[in-house]
DNA sequence: ATTTACAGGTCCGAAAACGGCGAGCAATTG
DNA sequence: CAATTGCTCGCCGTTTTCGGACCTGTAAAT
């Protein structure tokens, strides 16, 4: 059984959902290609859910850096590994994708990040807007540069664009 | 969560799952290629299993000659045509291969019904085993032509070999 | 009775296409 | 001179596409 919920943020709507154990999803767009969509409960009491709305809330008031939560993320090994390192880059940090592909003993394989950083199911907890481009360019995001932009703004990083 | 159970029959040993709710499968032989296979748990008395065994023993027995039991077996677009065709087949009675493609409007596609009926997972309750060869002939079943045999033979079907 | 040619769906492996990159190099800027 | 911009090209995991092989067949020809 899948749980949801959504919330809303300064970036917009979001849309959050859990196997009721743990933080599977956190979207900025309504998701389109997911089957079992229609399937999936509205409840925000549902395991993780609470203390991630809560989290959110301190995150986007700047109150909170850090999150606490328990995830579970599917995707393939190669993904599991970047997504484990994207939870290295602190709050206000930024990395370059190659710089990201080298700590996971993968160096050429940026660009590859960077599929992987894309599909990345839990976005803002696993802060995949803190990879940017080598020359310090934001690149691209799921959710749209607009967001990012606003994101690493919000956590003090410096870019350019 | 997926429930299952065993019984004896004339045929043999017979392996029956469910997902709770409806009939999901019926083996006569150890099914090897199920992944979740040693998650399953044994239970004969969840969702339609009980009737399942009871009007199984009055099949054998010869005092039923229709089942009434909810399924849901998964598969192509294809298969779950073929699949539905076969409830149509009535007991006592045979189709060939090619009889059936074009009952589902695809005459031609016979060489295909055969591997569709190979693919079915609920054994006897959707009787693959009534679609025989054009010329009479048995042709194959997954469970060995020996049980084919047998089925067709209870049912007081008429065919070579 | 056998052989032959042909049929349609599915599976599987190989190959190609596709990106949220990055380094290198030449052409522009100031 | 730098510093920046705008290419091209190689990189690599993933996804999609494509082509054969396989099979519970069938009808026509030997």
């Amino acid at each position: 059984m899948i749980y949801y919920t959504e919330c809303d943020s300064p970036i917009g709507k979001l849309l959050l959902h859990s196997d009721g154990t743990a933080l599977t999803g956190l979207y900025m767009d309504e998701p389109r290609d997911v089957p079992g969509r229609e399937t999936w409960v509205e409840d925000a009491t549902a395991g993780p859910l609470p203390a991630t709305l809560r989290q959110l809330l301190e995150y986007f008031e700047g109150s909170r850096r850090d999150f606490g939560l328990p995830l579970c993320a599917q995707g393939t090994a190669f993904q599991q590994r970047v997504w484990r390192s994207l939870l290295k880059i602190g709050f206000g940090e930024t990395w370059s994708y190659g710089e990201l592909a080298q700590r996971i003993d993968n160096p050429g394989a940026a660009r590859a990040v960077g599929l992987a950083n894309g599909a990345n199911p839990i976005s803002i907890v696993v802060p995949c807007h803190r990879v940017i481009g080598a020359n310090g360019t934001l690149t691209g995001y799921g959710g749209g540069i607009e967001r990012k932009r606003w994101l690493l703004t919000h956590e003090g990083c410096a870019f350019r664009g």
